[in-house]
RNA sequence: GUGGCCUUAGCUCAACAGGCAGAGCAGCGGAUUGUGGAUCCGCAGGUUAUGGGUUCGACCCCCAUAGGCCACCCCA
């Protein structure tokens, strides 16, 4: 067993898996430019007080699975590497000013977050997102395009089956009553609750609707719905989200248990599973409105959504198709018979990379042979022989999928793979 | 954070009822001193996750720890 081994919760990233993390990447960098919203970059740690007081205190996030740094003796700061990836964008908005922006400013960031729960397939310690923000526009509209560009991506990444469950929360005006009615009703029937459910009664009502316990199942059927409280601002906001919806082509469900784990939501919120897999714990995405986070921030008041995918469960579900990316074959590879001209192996290399070729060099004393069948290996298409009649100038080169051969001009090298590689990708 | 299952070579797995730790694949070399994917031969790779205990003797039984997985909690 080997002495050092990766943190509990994280993972190496090998190629292969590596590729299909940025083939996503490249999807969200291409969504996030038709879509007209810019990347953004923020530390990977904050001050606690960030998370704190963005997500909310009493929330699971917060209290079990922040990550927390120790904080060294000559800063007064207490630190923790990021949850997630809202709070710190909306600092940010705050911290520079970008209430005096065009608005609303819409922002999109990728990169690891870190949660510091017990790991599962999927569910990591490091792990890494895709998050879009748009702060600034109180509208439905803008929750309706940042929905369906969530859609999107799950489409463009190969996922045909991601189901969208949606939900209205309501805002400071409604919920306050709506929680006050929750949890007189089910202090009704206390009696016949699991003593967890008790105590989640007082610290997290809401909560109660989206529990698994069959012993609630009756009880939460009958439960008054929010989506039955909202006051009519709240109402109106939350039709013409699905409206827009209806009218963009956007599938969901609408989940009257839906709550999201985070304090900040208002409003609609919304998560993204795989058909089939709702029920289970492994949401693909989610996200919310968050009209009073900026404020909580210090800026002035400011509506805003957001939504954050998860990339590593994107790649779960996509299965093995996810990593057979083709990796990055060499179009030619270098080989000699002379164990001792490795430096005219390299040389040769180096000249067809300055010409913008795809290629390696066999810098092995190994004997031809075995230089071909790992060129072979690799995936390479051609394999350019350098043999005693470099000397004159000439080489061999070599077609490794067609099994033919001809001696060509070293000068000429570069141009004739240059014309097979072209013809190679548009044939 | 709670409960359960699991851990043997880089990978996938063997090893009687407690009695000498093995194979396939991958790697390297040779058969072929300048021609690949096939075949054959060989080399290397292990403190059986780690630390204790029981036993004449432990991969095997017991305890602890670490890591992985599953179900919760909750989310990505």
């Amino acid at each position: 067993m080997p002495t050092f081994r990766a943190p509990r919760g994280t993972r190496d990233l090998l190629p292969a898996e590596r590729a299909a993390f940025t083939k996503l990447e490249s999807i969200g960098r291409d969504l996030g430019r038709r879509y007209g919203y810019r990347q953004i970059e923020t530390p990977l740690f904050e001050q606690v007080a960030v998370f704190e007081r963005g997500i909310g205190e009493v929330t699971d996030v917060i209290e079990k699975e922040l990550f927390r740094l120790a904080a060294r003796s000559d800063e007064g700061e207490a630190w923790a590497l990021r949850p997630e990836a809202t709070a710190g964008i909306a600092r940010a908005y705050v911290q520079h000013g970008m209430h005096t922006w065009p608005q609303p400013v819409k922002v999109w960031l990728t990169g690891p977050m870190f949660r510091y729960d017990r790991p599962q397939a999927g569910r990591y310690r490091q792990f890494w997102q895709w998050d879009v923000e748009a702060i600034g526009d109180p509208g439905p509209a803008v929750d309706a395009e940042l929905i369906e560009l969530g859609a999107r991506f799950y489409r463009e990444a190969g996922l045909d089956d991601a189901l969208l469950l949606i939900n209205s929360i309501g805002d400071a005006v409604c919920r306050p009553a709506y929680v006050a009615e929750l949890k007189a009703y089910f202090r009704e029937h206390i009696a016949g609750m699991p003593e967890v459910e008790r105590r989640r009664l007082e610290s997290n009502p809401l909560r109660l609707l989206d529990s698994k316990d069959p012993a609630l199942a009756v009880l939460q059927a009958r439960a008054p719905r929010i989506t039955d409280r909202l006051c009519p601002a709240c109402a109106e906001h939350f039709a013409a989200v699905l409206g827009h919806l209806d009218a963009l082509g956007v599938g969901y469900r609408v989940e009257p248990a839906l709550v999201r784990g985070l304090d900040y939501y208002t409003r609609t919120a919304f998560e993204f599973y795989r058909a089939g897999a709702e029920g289970q714990q492994q949401a693909l995405g989610g996200g919310g409105r968050y009209d009073g986070l900026i404020e909580l921030l210090g800026g002035r008041p400011t509506p805003g959504i957001g939504f954050a995918l998860g990339l590593d469960r994107v790649i779960l579900a996509l299965g093995d198709s996810a990593s057979q990316e083709e990796g990055a074959s060499p179009l030619a590879v270098i080989v000699g018979a002379e164990p001792a001209a490795t430096a005219e192996r390299l040389r040769v290399a180096t000249d067809l990379r300055g010409e913008g070729l795809v290629v390696r060099a066999d810098l092995s004393a190994r004997k031809l042979g075995r230089q071909l069948e790992s060129a072979a290996r690799d995936g390479a298409h051609f394999a350019v022989i350098l043999g005693d009649e470099l000397a004159a100038g000439q080489v061999q080169l070599k077609d490794l999928q067609a099994g033919t051969q001809r001696p060509l001009p070293l000068a000429d090298v570069a141009r004739e793979l240059r014309r097979a590689d072209a013809s190679h990708h548009h044939g």
